[in-house]
DNA sequence: GTCTATATACAGATAGAC
DNA sequence: GTCTATCTGTATATAGAC
């Protein structure tokens, strides 16, 4: 692999496990095996180098998935089941986007854009789905779909996030996403 | 007040808002009116006045709660809505434990058992709840009450995280409490 | 207990050889 | 592109007067 690459891949290491504060240019040098100087070289200075971190790491983030034939209470599982997946296979890059969505301050603008918008797009499917099988008849009237959407989205982050506190294990992934689904999902389908 | 507390004080103030490695000893000198050695001779190092400062942020996270008298409805619905108060008043110090669990490295051990106890006795009171509502008959005995209790507390950190991400206006609390129970309470209550 | 002055280390960043 | 050597600022921490 070339230096770039090299700084960039151990840069996002260290900074999404220790932070930008905590993650000096010289552990980067070390680790990467390069000079300090390479990495101004390349990168101007350590706020241009987290920033192109940034930016790469967020790529994957705009996800598309196909809903085309399945019933709303499918769709409405299957999204459920992909956000989770997402989260849990980029934890790392989330932990660190919720981490700095944390702090007061160091707001950084622009950049987290990206991850907003996914997850607004996100919330507005998990809405819309279950509006449409209310329309269809394939889910409950008696629900209101926003207010509904908004808590199986809100379960799904504090389960997530739960697992980030608490150094998941693979099996409660399983067993989370089948609570939400049996006590979010079931109970309103009507197919 | 004196040196002591107005340095616990305003370190606290800014470790919460800028992290550890955020924030300097020379800024909490400056900001508590008093030179960085008295910081020292107060405290030994910067670690122990960090330590300090999340001991007594940890104190009134020993909530209890009482609900004799109350059915098992209400008193889920006022384990409800006393978390999710307890959460939008502290949220500075939890938005700051939050932060640190985040953390891959960081795992400053002892000191949050205090605060995972704490969320953890929260948790078997909820399940329990709902268990004796079941056997008491005010609950549906058609959920599984673990994993219902499960949701009702993934759904309120979801609730509360977004809080976070999104900068909390007042009234959406009233709301996010609102979907809560007409979705994950309401639906299973008998009497 | 509180201060000023200072020691020591390491951070981000630059100069210039190769 | 990559290095060694170095500059400059600021961090944690100490010494010692009052």
């Amino acid at each position: 692999m070339e230096a770039r690459d090299k700084i960039l891949e151990t840069a996002g290491r260290l900074f999404s496990a220790q932070g930008y504060d905590g993650t000096s240019l010289s552990q980067v040098a070390r680790e990467a095996k390069v000079s300090k100087a390479l990495i101004f070289w390349h990168f101007e200075t350590k706020e241009h180098l987290f920033r192109e971190v940034v930016s790469r790491t967020i790529e994957p983030y705009a996800m598309k998935l196909d809903l085309e034939g399945l019933s709303e209470p499918d769709a409405l599982a299957k999204l459920v089941d992909h956000y989770y997946q997402f989260v849990s296979r980029n934890s790392s890059s989330v932990r660190f986007f919720l981490g700095l969505f944390l702090r007061r301050d160091s707001r950084p603008e622009e950049m987290f854009a990206q991850v907003l918008e996914q997850y607004g797009l996100f919330r507005n499917q998990v809405a819309q789905v279950i509006e449409r099988g209310q329309q269809r008849g394939t889910f409950s009237s008696r629900v209101r779909a926003a207010a509904h959407a908004g808590v199986v989205i809100a379960a799904l982050n504090g389960m997530l996030v739960e697992g980030f506190v608490s150094e998941q294990r693979e099996r409660e992934a399983e067993t989370a996403i089948a609570e939400i689904k049996e006590t979010l999902i079931d109970p309103i389908r009507i197919s």
